[in-house]
DNA sequence: ATAAAATGTAATATATATGTTGCAAAAAGT
DNA sequence: ACTTTTTGCAACATATATATTACATTTTAT
């Protein structure tokens, strides 16, 4: 499923899918895939990801069922 | 680092590696791994083992620094 | 002390996250 | 309308998470 959390996350910010990426150092299509639900990030990833958005892992990461 | 918030829910659980990774779905060396951060393991296996054991990412794989 | 269970560690194999390049489509700016 | 930026998508290459098997070490129970 879309993680549509992240992206509105990167949004606030005003960072492009290319910005973030080139922060945390990883590729704009990681970023992508994982905006859009196809690839299943690692933990060392998504904490970088936090960190550049100020969230936590629940924040962005964590689904409630 | 080695994840000591994982390990101690899981003994509160009064689950040994093996037993969790069997809820989990992986196998047993994956579990001791992680816990001896000798793994960067996926966000999808990081849930499963939040949901086996009633915590969330927060609480298990979040680092305030 | 002995046996059983739990954990650590290592070698090799496989699946998949991620990188790179390139191009197309869509969105935003002028 | 036109240009620029942003995003999507595909093919191939590489790195690494994870599986499997086996054995050693430690911990726990009897």
């Amino acid at each position: 499923m879309k993680n549509i959390k992240l992206k509105l996350a990167r949004v606030e910010k005003d960072l492009s899918q290319d910005e973030l990426a080139k922060i945390v150092g990883v590729s704009r299509q990681t970023i992508g895939l994982i905006e859009s639900g196809k690839y299943n990030p690692s933990l060392s990833l998504c904490v970088g990801i936090c960190k550049a958005l100020s969230r936590t892992l629940d924040d962005l990461f964590w689904e409630e069922d």
